[in-house]
DNA sequence: TTTAATTGATGTTAAATTAGTATCAGTTAG
DNA sequence: CTAACTGATACTAATTTAACATCAATTAAA
């Protein structure tokens, strides 16, 4: 059971090399070749990112990424919801015969809380978070 | 992001029913017509429950699948670790040069400790808990 | 004693997701 | 001009998830 794919992770690293330098811009090979990550598997994640205007960039010589939304403000939550969507562990566990009401089982609110309580936890880890426990 | 595969997802169905009807034999085919579960599918699922020892089976007509272990000591997170191994979010966040020690790093703890905690809410939902709630 | 319903064991295939590559047009600093 | 960049988009490869198929052995019951 993995939480996390390869592009949540290469984006969380990819906005900590970021929000480490946000004066300036900088090139995605520059980060690629820092972390280790494939150069254009690393430019598609870099489009979403922008996309999500949690980063802007510049074009041309010289150009590149520059951090744009608040560190402090990017939540791992935001990341996961852009490359892997909603944190959700099934659909429904049982079918009608067995759990005939959706909205008063007690089961799904079990489950919910769950999903809830993953959801806060990821809530409470931001890129600045990040940034001042790895620097 | 989904965190439960369909074979938990159905191992988990099954020994629900088993569960409300632990006296007798039940074959796959019965459970796979009430729980919707394509039957080949199932098979396999029963045969790795009944490697974990989590139900026993009695071979020839009339057979089926009963269950062994109480459903009260059957924890979700028992079945996740049969169908989907460990719950790891990723490897490792960053390389060397911005995380060098891993055995102190701050950042691998808050990791831990969501892992942990999500482990800790799959525990403490058993075969039995669900079972009342949806009997 | 035959038969139909069952599990045991194992191999294969199909579908979906994840990971990574390739290409080309447009932009810009030097 | 040109080399270093991003934007957009399409493609391929690898891995995981989901499902199907086959056949031998077992057993209750007709
Ligand atoms: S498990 Fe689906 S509504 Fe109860
Ligand atoms: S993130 Fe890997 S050791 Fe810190």
């Amino acid at each position: 059971m993995k939480l996390l794919t390869k592009d949540t992770d290469y984006a969380i690293r990819a906005l900590v090399v970021l929000a480490k330098d946000s004066n300036k811009y900088l090139s995605a090979r520059i980060i690629a070749k820092e972390q280790k990550i494939p150069y254009q598997f690393l430019r598609t994640i870099m489009q979403k990112l922008i996309k999500n205007r949690l980063v802007e960039s510049k074009e041309g010589a010289s150009g590149g990424f520059k951090i744009k939304k608040d560190p402090k403000k990017i939540k791992i939550t935001d990341i996961i919801h852009i490359f892997q969507g909603n944190i959700t562990l099934t659909e429904c566990l049982f079918r009608k015969k067995i759990c005939q009401n959706r909205k008063t089982c007690p089961l799904r609110r079990e489950i919910k809380r769950i999903e809830w309580g993953l959801e806060d936890e990821f809530n409470k880890l931001t890129i600045n978070k990040l940034l001042k426990k790895t620097s």
